[in-house]
RNA sequence: GCGCCUGUAGCUCAACCGGAUAGAGCAUCGGCCUUCUAAGCCGGGGGUUAGAGGUUCGAGUCCUCUCAGGCGCACCA
């Protein structure tokens, strides 16, 4: 609709110019809103407004010659002036009442289009570390990435779900001697286990399990242990203790206690992501990257192009030649090779496999990650414009005035689980998606658990049931519905309450579209209430099943394509759109 | 100290690349169920958009400064 009000202002501007009234840049962007309140109409543009001043004319005449030049068109009732010059354009009911028979015609395609133009996408998210359950704040990434991947599908682009393992390096040593020591203690073996290891009771039920397989394998004397925990810097205690773990225990043995610890996690959360409704096409390993050498391929090509040079005997790449506040570290001192290094491998790996689109959802503590990250991939010669990060800002957890720590190491944090146990899925993806990404969120778990019934998601999926029940009752009645021919009657949608609906209705695509290249899936929701909105007023304003054959037929249309459009939004919310409450 | 994000009704949040009278929900007050689900609808009250300047036809939105909060500034991930 918006594209064909565009067309016609386009041509009124060719004729104007034509006529040497008005010149504009060939880059001309025409603005069309959707008009706020009814007398604005269904649409308006500003467009007389921003042409003005650089062609020294009053607006409100621009406006007037503008619409002097408007070509007759099937859809448009009428054009007005308003105010300091908009362009307000009343569409012919006729072209309100058409949505129905868009929507029904094209079904779960109703607001699918080609703008993506396939191009290979990827959408990396959640990523969290597998040393614990994903827990609430987790919830968040994995709620927006899968529903702007969802989006993104949605306006043609062939998207790609991926979550990155971070099963190489420290924090899954530490994993590993937190298995190992409650393995000890399981033993019967008395030795203290360190503050900042993990704390959390899965890593006892992982070393139990450990037990169950391989008895008592992995025990050592505690003699030359126990000397290690008198180091008094915390961290130092844990890599003296990981060190000694892994030389006395041997590699064979320690890969088995690593692997169980990352095997388990990761198992726990893979199902706890499908049971939040969160599917990833691929799950990217670190360790592979090591293992099949793409990040010393990496490194080498970094120095072979000059970009890595020595330092306290370290490597460093020379990052802030491209933009990043300071150099950073490739390969530590002690030759191990840092978290950035895996990093640099693993986006031209992305590179690699073809993706022209690389987008990165990340918790709004890594953003001075990025300049880094598009540094290494400028050095590597891949685009680093085909990266864009979207940082999700950090969700504050409150029970009641208490505020939670959501720190896996403490071992004290909601998980991702218990949340769908307590407020249920539905309602969960739901409140994590109306808050907008950037929007710091104060989540208080006993209001969403208490509110859990005035969540707005009840709303929508509510009217989705009454209309599924206005259907469930028509057939208990016998009265026959046949779509083909119900839709010869939709001109009898001319009520108010109707043709609201019908404009919001007609809206969804815009919707969709803006929310996906936006990547802000919280536009949806916020559609949807007032969709849910309209049409519980349209329900209680109006009887549907009523003995004019015509009339009900009408609306019994109008509230199908609502039902269709419901469900079409809150699945690319992860939501259910259920038919019965 | 530097960088990023945020500040809108009592509370939680919207506001479509700046646009017309800043909107919802919760809470509060008042109406609506012999008719398709009252998990609903209709109406009232509630605002100096943190503050001060600036840009322009027009600012919650853009710029500068101040204040307040969150996050980041590792040879950790």
């Amino acid at each position: 609709m918006k594209n064909q009000i565009q067309e016609l202002l386009l041509q009124s501007l060719a004729e104007l110019e034509s006529k040497d009234i008005l010149s504009t840049s060939n880059d001309i962007l025409i603005k069309i809103e959707n008009s706020r309140s009814p007398e604005h109409g269904d649409f308006a543009t500003n467009l007389a407004m921003t042409l003005a001043k650089k062609n020294k004319i009053n607006p409100r005449q621009l406006a007037q010659k503008i619409i002097n030049q408007l070509p007759k068109s099937e859809i448009l009732e009428r054009v007005e002036i308003a105010g300091p010059g908009f362009i307000n354009f009343f569409l012919k009911q006729d072209s309100h009442q058409a949505t129905v028979v868009k929507i029904l015609k094209n079904g779960h395609r109703y607001g699918d289009s080609k703008i993506g133009a396939n191009i290979s996408t990827l959408v990396e998210f959640v990523s969290a570390n597998p040393t614990g359950p994903l827990h609430i704040g987790h919830g968040r990434g994995a709620a927006y990435g899968t529903a702007v991947s969802s989006l993104l599908r949605k306006i043609g682009f062939n998207v790609s779900c991926e979550y990155y393992i971070n099963d190489a390096g420290r924090q899954m040593d530490i994993l590993a001697l937190s298995v190992w020591l409650r393995y000890l203690q399981h033993n019967d073996v008395k030795i203290p286990f360190p503050e900042n290891a993990y704390q959390g009771d899965y890593i006892t039920d992982i070393a139990i399990a450990l037990y169950a397989e391989y008895a008592g394998k992995f025990v050592l004397p505690t003699e030359k242990i126990m000397p290690l925990f008198e180091e008094k810097a915390p961290e130092l205690k844990i890599d003296g203790l990981i060190k000694y773990c892994i030389d006395n225990l041997g590699e064979k043995y320690y890969r088995i206690i690593f692997d169980a610890g990352l095997d388990s996690i990761l198992t726990t959360i893979k199902n706890d992501l499908v049971g939040f409704g969160v599917k990833f096409n691929n799950w990217f390993s670190e360790r592979s990257l090591v293992e099949n050498k793409t990040v010393e391929k990496c490194i080498q090509k970094l120095i072979k192009n000059d970009w890595v040079y020595e330092k306290d005997g370290a490597q460093w790449f020379r990052s802030s030649k491209l933009g990043d506040e300071k150099d950073r570290v490739l390969i530590r001192e002690n030759g191990q090779a840092t978290y950035f290094a895996s990093d640099i491998a693993y986006h031209l790996s992305k590179v690699e496999r073809g993706f022209e689109k690389i987008i990165n959802v990340w918790g709004a503590d890594h953003h001075g990650y990025i300049a880094r990250v598009k540094a290494s991939m400028q050095a590597l010669e891949l685009s680093s414009d085909r990266l864009e990060v979207l940082l999700v800002q950090f969700a504050t957890l409150y029970r009641g005035k208490e505020k939670l720590q959501m720190s896996t190491r403490s071992g004290e944090f909601i998980t991702l689980k218990e949340l769908q146990e307590e407020v249920g899925k539905d309602a969960a993806r739901f409140f994590y998606i109306m808050r907008k990404s950037e929007q710091h969120l104060d989540f208080d778990l006993e209001l969403a658990k208490s509110e859990s019934n005035d969540n707005p998601v009840y709303y929508i999926q509510y009217a989705h049931a009454r209309i599924c029940s206005v259907f469930r009752q028509l057939s208990e009645k016998g009265i026959n519905y046949q779509q083909a021919e119900a839709l010869k009657h939709i001109s009898k949608l001319n009520e108010a309450h109707e043709i609201k609906l019908l404009a919001t209705l007609a809206r969804y695509p815009d919707v969709i579209e803006n929310a996906a290249i936006t990547y802000e899936p919280h536009q949806l929701a916020y559609y949807l209430k007032d969709l849910a909105n309209d049409f519980h007023t349209y329900y209680n304003a109006n009887q549907f099943i009523v003995d004019d054959d015509i009339i009900r037929n009408a609306r019994l249309t109008l509230i199908e394509a609502t039902k269709q459009v419901i469900q079409n939004g809150l699945s690319l919310l992860g939501v259910t759109a259920p038919e019965v409450m």
